[in-house]
Parts: C-alpha cells; sequence; structure tokens
RNA sequence: GCGCGCUUAGCUCAGUGGUAGAGCACUGCUUUUACACAGCAGGGGUCGUGGGUUCAAAUCCUACAGCGCGCACCA
C-alpha cells in the first residue's frame, strides 16, 4: 500500500531529506554508481568566487548543468561534476580590505601574514555557505573531489606552469611597461579589467608653438616627449623630422610664485596610429602615461619621462612646481598657469571615457611599471587552431566571432599583481603574486591531479564533455583554458562551451546587491521551492544573451511541481497497488496516448534532443505542455469517465505515463519527482537519480 | 567606427513560411473525491517602421529607428 500523500506538495519537508538520500547513497561519486557504465561523461562547475554567497546567475548556470548532469547519469554514464571555489584573487583580497576598514584598519596594519589569515576566515566562511547553498539548489555533485583554487596541489600545478612558461618555453619575462595601474588597489591589473567610463570633462587646446592641439590630461603634458602628425596630413608634412623651439610652462618655478614661460625643444614624428580629423590632427606623446602613447614611442625610440607615481600623484619629474600634487589637482593648476601665460586657446566641454578598475572603480592609471608577462602569440595561435579544427564547439556558434577577434589583437598578458593574496610568483625574491584567472586557466585538468598525469583521475576523466559560464568570463577564463589545455595536454580541455544567458531584471537592469538589484536564490527557494526555482530558471532559458528574470515563472514552477505531485495522487489511488506488473512494459506500451495527440515517446525523445543540444527553455516548455495539457487535462479526465471501454488498458497506461513523466522531470525538478518516486508501490526500485532514461540518447 | 543580440497580448517571453501562443495579470462560471497552487469558458495583439521575395511572412532579404551588449577608439 503506498503511503498518504499530503494534498499539496511541501518542498520545505521534502528537500534536505531527499538531498541526504542521495548523499547517502554515493551516486554523486562515479564509481559509486551501480552497474555497467562504459561511457563517461564529466563536467567541472565553474568555481564560484569566494567573496560572496551565490546569486540567481549562479543558480542559472548550475541548475542548467545539473539538468545536463542528471539525465546523462541516468543514461547509464560514468558521471562526474567537480565542484569547487576559487581564491579570487583581488576581489578576495577586496572584500576583507572593506572588512577591516569597518575597524578603521587597513591591510598594511595587520602585515601581510595576520591578513592572509583574515583572508582565509573569509574563506572559510563564504565558502562553506556557497557549498551549502549549492546543496540547496539540488546540484548533484562529487562532493568529495571538492577543489579549491588554493590547495596544496593546485598550488603546484600553477608552479609547475608558471616555471614551464619561463625556463623552458621562454615566453614568461619581466618587462617595464605602460600597464594599468589601480590607485587604490595598489596593483597592476589587466586590459580585461579596466571599465571604460563615459565621464563629462574638459577639452584644453593648448598651444604647442606654431599648433594648437587638443587633450583631456594638460597635466602630461610634464611628460610630453614628442608631438605626433598621421604620415599623409599634409598640413603637417614640413614640421615632421623637425625639432621645435617651443614656449611651455616653467615647472621649476615654486608653487606659490606666478607661472613664468620657458623654452623646451620637441620632436614631430609621423605616425598612422594619429586620427588626422580628431581636433586639430597633432597630438602630444606622453609614452609614460598613455599605452598608444607608449607604442609610438617605441616606434620613433623616443625617451619616456615618468611623472605619476603608484599612488597617483606627480613625482619629481613634474618639478617642484607640481610634483606631491594628484592628478587631479595638477590638472587644476596646470590649466591656470597655462591660462595665465596665454597659452590655453580655448576650453571646450567633452565627454569622453574613463578607465575605471573593476573591482574597486577607482580611475585607472596608466604608468610604466615593472612587471611579469606571458607572450600571447603561440597561445592564441593554439587556441585559435584548436576552435578552428573543431576541438570544441562553442555554443551559440555566434561567440565565435568575438572569440578569434580576441585572440588575434590579443597583447602579451600581465600575469603579476601586487597584492598579497594570491599565488606566489615562483621567483626568488619575488613578492608579487599571480593574476587570479592564471589559476583558473588551469580548472579542468589541475583539478584531476594534473601535474600528475599518471593520476588516476586525469587519467581517467579528461578531457571533461563540457564547460558553461556566463558571456562575461569568455576571455577571462574559456579562452585561457582552451590554450593552457592545447599546452600542457596536447587536447581541448572540453569538447563544448555553452554561455547561457545574463540574468538581469525585469527591467533589463544588472542584477547587482550593491544597487539593492540582486534577487537571493535562496530566499526563492524557501518561497517556491528548488524544484520551481530550477523548472522556472529552465523554462525561461533560451540561446538569447540575456534572460530579464521574471518571479511569476518561478511561480509557474511551483504550481507544476504541485500538479504532478497531485497527479501522482490520483494514479496512485486509481490504479491502487499491484504495480509491478506494469513496471515491464517500455513507454511504447502507452497505447491510449496515441488518441490524445503527443504521445509519450515523441515528448519523451524531443525532450532528450533538447537537453543534449541545450535547448533548455524548448524542453521544459515541452514537457510541460504534454504533462499537463495532455497527460491531466485529457487522458486522466478520460480516465474518470464511469464506461471506459477496458480498464487495464488505463490503469497500465497510468502507470507508465507517471514512470516516465517522474522520469523525464527528474533533472529539471529533482525533488519532488524523488519524492514521488519513493512513495509508488514499486517492488526493488532504485533511487529515481539513478533509473533508467525513457528513451534511447538517439532516436 | 566595427560586430552581436533584441523589438510579438498590460508584464516577462515562446514561436523561423501556411488562418497569432504560454505563464502571470484580468472577466465569468464551477467547490464535480488528483490538484482552487484547480477546471471550463472568455476579453486582450494591424507580431518596431518602410520596402522587397513568395500563391502565402511574425517567420526570408533589405533599409531605417529604438533598446542592450561586446571590441576598438577615447589625444
Amino acid at each position: 500500500m503506498p503511503q498518504e500523500l499530503s494534498k499539496a506538495y511541501n518542498p520545505k519537508e521534502t528537500e534536505g531529506r531527499i538531498y541526504q538520500q542521495w548523499l547517502d547513497s554515493g551516486y554523486f561519486t562515479p564509481e559509486k554508481l551501480p552497474g555497467e557504465r562504459r561511457k563517461k561523461f564529466v563536467t567541472c562547475i565553474a568555481p564560484p568566487n569566494i567573496t560572496g554567497e551565490l546569486h540567481m546567475g549562479h543558480a542559472l548556470e548550475t541548475t542548467l548543468q545539473d539538468i545536463i548532469v542528471r539525465m546523462k547519469r541516468m543514461q547509464g554514464y560514468k558521471v562526474l561534476w567537480l565542484p569547487g571555489i576559487d581564491h579570487a584573487g583581488i576581489a578576495a583580497q577586496n572584500v576583507v580590505e572593506k572588512e577591516l576598514a569597518k575597524e578603521g584598519l587597513k591591510r598594511q596594519d595587520l602585515g601581510r601574514e595576520k591578513f592572509i589569515e583574515r583572508v582565509e576566515q573569509w574563506k572559510e566562511k563564504y565558502g562553506t555557505a556557497i557549498l551549502e547553498q549549492s546543496k540547496k539548489l539540488g546540484l548533484s555533485v562529487d562532493w568529495t573531489r571538492t577543489k579549491y583554487t588554493m590547495d596544496p596541489d593546485y598550488q603546484e600545478a600553477v608552479k609547475k606552469v608558471f616555471l614551464y612558461y619561463y625556463k623552458e618555453k621562454k615566453w614568461i619575462y619581466k618587462g617595464e611597461r605602460v600597464i594599468n595601474w589601480c590607485v587604490r588597489c595598489g596593483t597592476s591589473i589587466s586590459d580585461l579589467e579596466v571599465n571604460y567610463v563615459p565621464e563629462k570633462g574638459k577639452l584644453y587646446y593648448i598651444k604647442y608653438g606654431p599648433f594648437t592641439l587638443a587633450t583631456a590630461r594638460p597635466e602630461t603634458k610634464l611628460g610630453d616627449t614628442a608631438l605626433a602628425v598621421h604620415p599623409n596630413d599634409e598640413r603637417y608634412t614640413t614640421y615632421v623630422g623637425k625639432e621645435l623651439e617651443i614656449e611651455s610652462v616653467d615647472n621649476n618655478v615654486l608653487p606659490e610664485q606666478p607661472p613664468k614661460l620657458k623654452k623646451i625643444s620637441i620632436r614631430v614624428v609621423a605616425d598612422e596610429a594619429v586620427d588626422k580629423n580628431f581636433g586639430t590632427g597633432i597630438i602630444k606623446v606622453t609614452p609614460a602615461h598613455d599605452v598608444t602613447d607608449s607604442e609610438i614611442g617605441q616606434r620613433h625610440t623616443l625617451p619616456s619621462i615618468t611623472i605619476v607615481d603608484q599612488h597617483g600623484r606627480m613625482n619629481e619629474n613634474a618639478g617642484v612646481r607640481y610634483q606631491g600634487l594628484k592628478t587631479s589637482e595638477a590638472r587644476k593648476k596646470i590649466v591656470v598657469d597655462l591660462q595665465t601665460l596665454g597659452l590655453i586657446e580655448k576650453i571646450e566641454d567633452y565627454e569622453h571615457n574613463v578607465g575605471r578598475c573593476d573591482r574597486c572603480n577607482s580611475v585607472i592609471e596608466p604608468l610604466p611599471s615593472k612587471q611579469w608577462f606571458l607572450k600571447m602569440k603561440d597561445l592564441a595561435q593554439l587556441a585559435l587552431k584548436a576552435r578552428r579544427d573543431g576541438d570544441f564547439r562553442l555554443i551559440p556558434e555566434r561567440w565565435a566571432g568575438p572569440y578569434d577577434r580576441w585572440l588575434e589583437n590579443v597583447r602579451d598578458w600581465n600575469i603579476s599583481r601586487q597584492l598579497w593574496w594570491g599565488h606566489q610568483i615562483p621567483i626568488e625574491g619575488e613578492t608579487d603574486v599571480l593574476d587570479t584567472w592564471f589559476s583558473s586557466a588551469l580548472w579542468p585538468f589541475a583539478t584531476l591531479g594534473w601535474p600528475n598525469t599518471a593520476a588516476p583521475d586525469f587519467k581517467e576523466y579528461y578531457p571533461t564533455n563540457f564547460i558553461t559560464s556566463d558571456r562575461n568570463i569568455l576571455f577571462l577564463w574559456q579562452v585561457r583554458m582552451v590554450f593552457s589545455g592545447m599546452e600542457f595536454t596536447g587536447k581541448a580541455p572540453f569538447k563544448d562551451i555553452y554561455i547561457h544567458a545574463t540574468v538581469l531584471t525585469k527591467d533589463g537592469k544588472r542584477m547587482s546587491k550593491s544597487l539593492g538589484t540582486g534577487i537571493n536564490p535562496i530566499e526563492l527557494i524557501n518561497k517556491y521551492g528548488a524544484d520551481a526555482l530550477r523548472f522556472g530558471l529552465a523554462y525561461q532559458t533560451t540561446d538569447l544573451q540575456d534572460l530579464r528574470f521574471g518571479e511569476d515563472t518561478i511561480l509557474m514552477g511551483k504550481k507544476f511541481a504541485n500538479k504532478l505531485w497531485n497527479i501522482a495522487r490520483y494514479i496512485v489511488t486509481r490504479v491502487d497497488g499491484d504495480w509491478d506488473r506494469y513496471k515491464p512494459f517500455p513507454i511504447d506500451k502507452i497505447s491510449g496516448s496515441v488518441s490524445f495527440g503527443g504521445p509519450m515517446r515523441t515528448t519523451a525523445e524531443e525532450v532528450t534532443k533538447h537537453i543534449s543540444n541545450y535547448r533548455f527553455g524548448e524542453a521544459a516548455h515541452i514537457i510541460y505542455d504534454y504533462m499537463w495539457h495532455q497527460i491531466a487535462d485529457k487522458y486522466i479526465e478520460m480516465s474518470k469517465n464511469k464506461d471506459t471501454p477496458d480498464e487495464e488498458e488505463i490503469k497500465q497506461n497510468l502507470v507508465l505515463y507517471l514512470i516516465n513523466l517522474l522520469k523525464l522531470l527528474h533533472p529539471f525538478m529533482p525533488f519532488v519527482t524523488e519524492e514521488i518516486w519513493s512513495k509508488l508501490p514499486l517492488e526493488n526500485k532504485k533511487l529515481l537519480l539513478v533509473e533508467d532514461w525513457p528513451v534511447p540518447e538517439r532516436a
């Protein structure tokens, strides 16, 4: 006799208990799966940063991943889904610094060792919270293999990779370059970590001898070492190559004195980088404080004069008049001086983009700094070739264009950071750490035991089948995993990269905790249940780039779970025991379904196909419509008819409908399906988690 | 400047050549022992705009507009 089922499905009462059953079964660990499993299916979680709690993007991403993983497990694959967390270098350091600031402390007050202890405490707290939240979502990851990018063996892998690039390939070098410097974080950051945001400023037209030229940063005038024009600009051909003697401001006059003129001499060079049509078609070249100018400087062997230091203040090269001022203060001062001296022709309002730090939003100062770089030329070619050869697929395909373009234009990667939190650069006497993405790039193989290529996991589970993430880290992460995998293992680390939609608010805004526009997935689980959240997210998933999140759809998911629950209640009562004689029947034995359109088998095949092709929304729509409008509204209603022709056939169909529905829905709604399954009057049943999928992989 | 995505019911969105769909919201009826987290019935859209292809276009082509995103520039 079946146990009594309550009238409404109660996720709160069910979910924790069911998850514990799965854990107890050990089936999240591939070696413990029942039966013989020849085919393997492997994927890694995109390790969340230890900086905070899970957000809707994670919920979507991991739900979709779990849908695939659960289907593959039921299809008889030996499935490994490897979980973990990322130490998140600069991001983690910044959140801990913010915590310290509340106590009125800076990291320097603690010293390096104590500070790192604080970060580790933070990691314990939030790392654990993230893993607990993953359980609430129902993720079927192998907890026995949880990895952390700061695990000792992972650190070894990072070290090995660095030294290989450095010593064997000679692709890592230390050099002085103009890099993006964050004054607040006190570190260099990569091009990908700079956000350019439009800001209202001024454009200053300054007289340089016979010319007038426009600049938004007049204070950098003190570091000018040339003027540049376009080679084809006929207005200036006579000047090219000449050394001009012009009047400028005397920076050695004390600040409190009135400004004075002085003569300086400056070269005019011709360079393609100059736009003839902007301003007066002539630019000042400040090789030390602008990346483009630095490149012009190299092409024409111009001297480079650093005038801004790492604190964002003018240094001694700026002269006594300006030394010690912040760049913004120096700008005001020099503008007044130039105006007094009659060297400013006009000032216009001007909106331009200002680079800001991705992590702390401070203005970025481009300045020359000694940093470690990884040569990208050969690695970029490897990553390009891997994609073009079809070693892996990008889904949706439209990301192939941006992927290629980025690699074709990529500059050498600045991999050193002047932070305390991260992987130490493994060179004697170096105090810098590595860019956090340097270690993330190794994730698919370093988690499996590499560099020990004899490690059982590496041999058994590499390369993986797929990886999924948001579009925002395609270049930061996926691209770098591809070239790392190609270089160190000779294989693409995964067969598919699935780029899922970015979760936005209903108004199309970014979900952000600080803007107050974030939605906490755990709150939604408490309100509607994990199955409802999962089904609702899957239902809204298309291959579009954005997903405007609507809570209505989660409500729909809740109702859908409840509907399934009640379908089960009806069928259990209607058939009234003795199910085992129906269970051996295959899906095709559902005869009555034909007359109601959309037979069970076709539906199952379509759902299978769509999940396999990452068409989650499509799969969810099909199963929803079929269950609700065919099985419930039509077949079940018909089965209530007193003079039904063949009672035995009705019962058989109802049982088979339910069994197959539960299986098909399990990847989407694992808790409610497992709970119903556990209450069915069937003998010798396994957990639904490892039951057989209703139809073959390929119809 | 280059590229990508989107523009369908009040809201969020499915739908890629053949008489407009879902969820939520709304209206009316039904508490009939699976479910009121339900059932039945219903209202609501000239599918962004112009042009083209076709017997036939929301669906293909083209131009334009608006919104969003990425890359480059940002002197």
